[in-house]
DNA sequence: CCTCGTATGTAGAACGTTTTACCGACGAGC
DNA sequence: GCTCGTCGGTAAAACGTTCTACATACGAGG
């Protein structure tokens, strides 16, 4: 219950305060006998630097902020796995908000992330309307924006190409043969549905075919449940060649849903997700999905913030889009 | 970047700053036009309470430490969410740290919360050492153990019947009709794998069946992979009637091997899995499984833990150990 | 009229660091 | 022998709150 302060380890040790301080923080600064005799009282007393003095004093602190849209989603848990990483490896811990795609909850934590004076914000956006990261920003706080394009050339953003997902992904069903694309999908709000979306009729249209090729069902959610829910209607209205799906949640509910109706997969109806989480490998007809690189999205993300809050005279600020890759398994085979 | 103290505020609002951190922290005392006044100016000029001064001074931070053993398992995360959503909930932030089941990184994070000075810490602990934890408390951080049971009586705990869950589990199978069970489980050394064994020995005892009845397929990783590579050596050795996995990600794994080498689920083999992930329910042929109340366990948790640090004179040490609930699905009908 | 309690507010000292300015000693260069 | 720069260290002032006295005013009770 004692809490040892500086001031004990210096007396301790015999030195100032000020010399323990330089120990903790600049060990080069002071002659290594010194310094063996700061460390020896460090370890004697236990002591354990006040992070709330330091961040007091300082001027910001070691901790990041985390805003994710999800934490359910094992989307968005590999995205935070890789920030974790990242952070944890650099010293800095990571304060993590769920804002449960609700903005008011979203605006709550960034709030107590302001209070809280972390040094850089990573965050999922809810929605499109950015303008109160910029406020995060005139407090000093580096924000970078995670799964969505810049909104600003002077902020970092780490993304990865929807349009391009969905074109591929589509483009894939109609070489293996489909005629006509179901599109299962959260609210078109939402930009990663709407962008996949894009990129599907684009794929349509480079293979001669009209956007009438392409029936969309636009669930109110984004998990198994709803997935069964639009199969069900699919079945209900006719099958088309192919289903792809905004995501693999979707994607799974749609493949029971059919397996249990007596439909074959891939043989009657070709079926694509989108995420590539690990479930979608393990599923009984293993599912053919869009693999995004979710842990490096969160490293690359946290390693540019803390470039951006650690040497702020030569950051480069950087949009930086990933790819998507295409994952065939027997779904579409 | 020009961060405004409660020193402008309160020369805004024509008062001291004394009362600016009356009106933020006890409004009851101050008088009500007074108090307008002040969240006038707080709003006009956009203040913002630095949060460690405030924990500097106070004593004590509004944030809580949380450590999980693996974040991608949907099992944490679900835990993590509850945790989150209480703590939200009472303003508190959640730092999140993730041991990856190696006990380096957890202690290291652990002394990351313990320099941040969270008011408590939540932990899923990695092995059974829990010596560490008392250091924390030594430094007057409440510390709740959770998916764990107790090691002290002054102490929180909140944590779930493993040995009944092995037990209900495997006496279900057995109800079903199995006369033999294989357990495909990961490395004994954790507690849950363990646990879940004796419980499922118990199960056959009751039956009035011996304990060679029951074929330990241990594991080094506890995921869909490790799975698939049980359900192969099970396909060599000869099939059991049923298979009773520690764990969803296993039985996933398993259920997918096996259909593909042709058996059928549940006519040729009966198959339970654990902790009832949302995509227990998704797979082709729906896992059954053992339910435990994920969300809750956080919740409670927080509960505990805020009321330790809150009310420490009232609060009462508590063991919550709660009762895990069969869900039975496709692949044991 | 005096005292007392209550309601409201203020002044100023903490809290534990980091940082700035400064000091003494020592060796090099001239 | 003098000046200078460097090295290793110290003293003391911040940082932005909260908290513990301590004032002041006012109404009630005697």
């Amino acid at each position: 219950m004692t809490t040892v302060s500086i001031k004990e380890v210096a007396a301790r040790a015999g030195v100032s305060p000020g010399t323990v301080s330089n120990v903790l923080n600049r060990p080069a600064k002071v002659a290594a006998a010194t310094r063996e005799r700061v460390e020896e009282a460090i370890r004697e007393l236990g002591f354990v630097r006040h992070g709330s003095a330091s961040t007091l004093r300082a001027g910001h602190s070691r901790t990041l902020g985390l805003s994710v849209i999800d934490i359910g989603n094992p989307f968005f848990t590999d995205v935070a796995a890789g920030i974790e990483d990242a952070a944890s490896e650099r010293g800095y811990a990571v304060i993590l908000g769920n804002s449960a795609g609700s903005r008011a909850k979203e605006e709550r934590n960034l709030r107590v992330l302001a209070e809280q004076r972390v040094r850089g914000v990573l965050i999922i956006p809810t929605d499109e309307d950015l303008s109160r990261l910029d406020r995060l920003r005139e407090h000093g706080i580096s924000v970078v924006l995670v799964d969505h394009p810049a909104h600003r050339p002077d902020q970092c953003a780490v993304a990865v190409d929807d349009v391009a997902g969905g074109r591929t992904a589509v483009a894939h069903l109609l070489a293996r043969g489909a005629s006509g694309v179901a599109y299962v999908t959260g609210p078109l709000t939402i930009r990663q549905c709407l962008e996949r979306r894009q990129g599907a009729l684009a794929a349509l249209e480079a293979a001669g075919l009209g956007p009438d090729r392409l029936r969309v069902a636009e669930m109110a959610a984004m998990n198994a449940r709803a997935g069964e829910k639009a199969a069900g209607d699919l079945l209900a209205a006719g099958l088309p060649d192919a289903v792809f799906c905004a995501n693999d949640l979707l994607a799974l509910g749609v493949l029971r849903a059919l397996l249990q109706a007596g439909v074959r997969v891939p043989d009657d109806v070709m079926l694509m997700g989108y995420d590539d989480i690990e479930f979608a490998a393990a599923s009984a007809v293993s599912l053919s999905s869009m693999r995004q690189p979710t842990h490096q999205l969160g490293r690359i993300a946290t390693e540019l913030v803390l470039d951006e809050c650690e040497n702020p005279e030569t950051h480069a600020h950087q949009h930086i889009m990933f790819q998507p890759e295409l994952v065939a398994r027997e779904s579409t085979r």
